[in-house]
DNA sequence: GTACATTTGTGCGTATGTATG
DNA sequence: TCATACATACGCACAAATGTA
């Protein structure tokens, strides 16, 4: 699979794409690192900025994890506990405020589950540690 | 509030709480235009990657839409219809494949709910269209 | 501690394409 | 037609963080 410059689809989603594949079929394993900006930009013939853009969407994908001056990770798939939805409660699902990211510590790309509970109380889960059960 | 170039925390991120704030004490109105990348840049004293940065960071996290060729503008909170979670159901949320997004037409920011029926069917609903609720 | 290589972050110049008004 | 604004893409340079010798 190569990257055809002059495809409709954008150098950055073409790259994203075998990246992401690469990811989901186990050829960049969970905890490893990507091949460096620089590494993407000579071995696919296509310039920084397509690599830093095709890397930031699979951040925002929640599939990898970049740390400056280090390098780009697949992020592990977390283990989920299950939490029980409480009779008359209701969820919704979406992404987390700036002070939610930084108070929950959430990686890019993390949703989080806002539970309401009948009374009117709500809490926040991160959306990659829990497993919402309602029981038979 | 202002950007400090030699903060240990980057720019296009300092740039990104502080739009974000703006948008979440409703500064910015849902439905607004953010000021033009050109504007930005002048006003703040940084680059067009930053400011580009910045904005496709608030995208990933659902509160602002860019129009190629318009702007970009603050994310209107959507109508979430009701449905149902069925006895022995679990649900996980996350962010969508490529695939996924691209077949749901999903916008960036926007995480999917993964809904497991005990017979072992799964179903994927747009997480900013649905609440899933458990009758009292 | 110093020095160095590696890697990502930032800024800027340039160019072309696409969408809107 | 024209101006404006964003999208994509390449290049270069330097700064800052990290890790290692």
């Amino acid at each position: 699979m190569t990257i055809d410059p002059r495809s409709h689809t954008p150098v950055y989603v073409q790259l994203a794409d075998l990246l992401r594949e690469q990811i989901e079929s186990g050829v960049l394993a969970a905890g490893s690192a990507l091949p460096s900006e620089a590494r993407l930009t000579q071995e696919h013939g296509v310039g920084r900025e397509a690599v830093r853009m095709a890397i930031s969407l699979l951040r925002s994908e929640g599939l990898v994890n970049t740390v400056r001056g280090h390098g780009s990770y697949v992020r592990e798939t977390p283990d989920r506990r299950q939490v029980e939805l409480a009779p008359g409660a209701s969820v919704i699902a979406r992404m987390p405020s700036g002070g939610e990211r930084r108070s929950m510590q959430l990686n890019e790309g993390v949703p989080v589950l806002e539970v309401r509970d009948p009374k009117g109380g709500t809490e926040v889960f991160a959306a990659d540690e829990v497993e919402l059960t309602r029981p038979a």
